[in-house]
DNA sequence: CAAAGTTTGGCAACCGCTTGCAGTCGATTT
DNA sequence: AAATCGACTGCAAGCGGTTGCCAAACTTTG
């Protein structure tokens, strides 16, 4: 006994039922205006006695609509996706949509080949992060609707949370504490924000008259923090931006392994806020930003329903305001 | 200039252009053995160099098979659903097919919802910590492929990690430290893991001549931890075992801002060992379970692609090891 | 009251692929 | 050499909707 939807009822039923033709049931039930109110109250009636349920598939055959959208992310576990991802979830329901989530371990070739794969069955991509280069995307884009968080590329519609800005007051904050030079583990080679954080963070430190290293690229994980923290130590940092949370708190587990005291020795940041940037050892100090919010206009801007509240933005790329949040793994600089 | 897909080649393009019928297209690429060997060679390099790619919902709609799935969790931010998913997605993709996420927020009726409105868009859904009732779940079998994470109902394939025996080895391991009680602060009314934690719990403590008192229910996050906290102490708890890591921690937290010291005063059991688990401060004392590895089960239960070895086990019920993780949130009783 | 203009609703042709059925043709059996 | 048999491949009928086009019915207008 194969656990199978039994026959459920289609159009032909209703339109049998309700005696008339198929293509007034259709358009009694996606077109409202184009039919008498009489007929569509019984044409739905009807749909609805008979439990009726419209067949995604078969509708979006003819249609090309299949009122789904694909976010592709890099990496599933990543708690800084979380954000994005319920954000982008709830507005894709909100919209009556569908979300299919990929997974494209870093990886640009998989990125393109989910895309390919996901091209037919989705109305839009949303791409967090992307690790594909400019052409790429653009080249895309002439063949797909297409939004991107975390990224901008020019003529593609995109939200990223303030990346300069945040970043000037990283290095304020560490400047007033005293700090005159500070390092920056980067992210991994591909990312785009890696090289936007470095150049921000470099145009920032010049205009105070602070001096900035680059270390890296490290992996943007957990794991990737011991090297980071080691190569910081080498280079007798007193302060170290992270790329992203997780590269901050692996720093600080090698930190407190190598038995330097954070933040009397270093100070740390990272970027994101993501779970667990409350409680870890010390609280780390980072730059917080909407994420969700992103995750929302992403959608918005993919399916057209942005509401207008919201002032139009330049070609589509929206920018999220970021802010810092102090906590407990910056200090003042050791003298 | 909307940037819509080309006309993207269909079998009738390959079958004109390899002069043969639409039909043995389709055969040769979906049924290779009902053609002739040379035939399909030659439609395959026409296919090949056409770019032809099939569509998937044209596909679908005959045959039925939409080569989807659908993974409902109750809420997608929570950190144990990360190894989930991870393991959803990738036995998904190793299957050729597409992941749909939905987030049930905790909700019995949103799942319900959802799996009604996905239902004739994916062959089958995935439901990890269903909310819904074994009755619910059971009239679902009924007309839907179905499985289930982290949870059991007679009769529906089911992939969780083992409760009871993971269990004894919280509470052993509290028992070897000198505590005589324990304190559950219980997880979600409807959350029947909530239900046989708290059995298991009951029963282990029972035959090792401890006590155990049931508090709550909580929300199972980071903010349901105060309350918890506080509960405990009202109880003059020695050892607290949380509804899971996120309650863990926010109890932690609890108690360090009423500077109850952990595990000097009060030792603190979680489950899940979710992301964070290992750095919070003290580092939470819980019960590890392969949830990827669930994840990945759920999927080769519900599409029928296990590897063989894996035994089968009675009903389709699988039950993945679990082990304790002790670090610093457990300690001897106070005395 | 006829002519012209609006609605309504039916017909039928797809959308791109699957599949049961039947015809073709060379190979094997008797 | 005729009959039988398989292996291939083509025909065509769907799968469940959508939609352009047209005729019928109903209104409005002169």
């Amino acid at each position: 006994m194969e656990p199978t939807d039994r026959k459920r009822p289609t159009i032909y039923d209703v339109a049998r039922e309700a005696g008339v033709a198929t293509s007034t049931v259709s358009r009694a039930l996606t077109n409202p205006g184009r039919v008498n109110a009489r007929t569509r109250d019984r044409v739905v009636e009807v749909a609805q006695q008979l439990g009726y349920r419209t067949n995604p598939l078969a509708q979006a055959l003819p249609s090309g609509r299949t009122r789904t959208v694909a976010l592709l992310v890099s990496d599933v576990t990543n708690p800084h996706f979380f954000g994005i991802i319920r954000g982008a979830e709830q507005q894709t329901r909100a919209a009556g949509c569908t979300l299919i989530l990929a997974d494209t371990e870093e990886s640009p070739d998989l990125e393109a080949a989910h895309i390919e794969r996901l091209s037919g069955s989705v109305d839009g991509f949303v791409i967090a992060a992307s690790r594909m280069s400019d052409q790429q995307i653009g080249e895309l884009t002439d063949r797909h609707r297409l939004t991107l968080i975390s990224r901008q590329v020019t003529g593609v519609p995109s939200a990223i949370v303030d990346h300069e800005d945040g970043t000037r007051q990283i290095i304020e904050h560490l400047a007033s504490l005293g700090h005159r030079s500070v390092v920056y583990a980067a992210g991994p080679r591909r990312s785009w924000l890696a090289a936007k954080r470095w150049h921000a963070i470099r145009a920032v430190t010049r205009k105070l008259g602070l001096s900035a290293t680059r270390l890296g690229p490290f992996p943007p994980a957990v794991r990737g923090g011991a090297a980071a923290a080691d190569a910081a130590l080498g280079q007798g940092a007193t302060a170290v931006i992270a790329h992203n949370d997780l590269l901050a708190i692996g720093m600080l587990r090698r930190f407190t392994d190598r038995e330097v005291h954070v933040p009397r020795d270093i100070s740390v940041v990272g970027y994101d806020d993501i779970f667990g940037a409350d409680f870890c050892s010390p609280p780390l100090t980072t730059l917080a930003g909407q994420f969700d919010e992103a995750g929302r206009l992403a959608i918005d801007l993919l399916l057209g329903t942005r509401d207008g509240t919201r002032p139009p933005q330049a070609d589509n790329q929206v920018v999220l305001p970021s802010h810092l949040v102090v906590r407990g793994s910056t200090g003042r600089a050791p003298s």
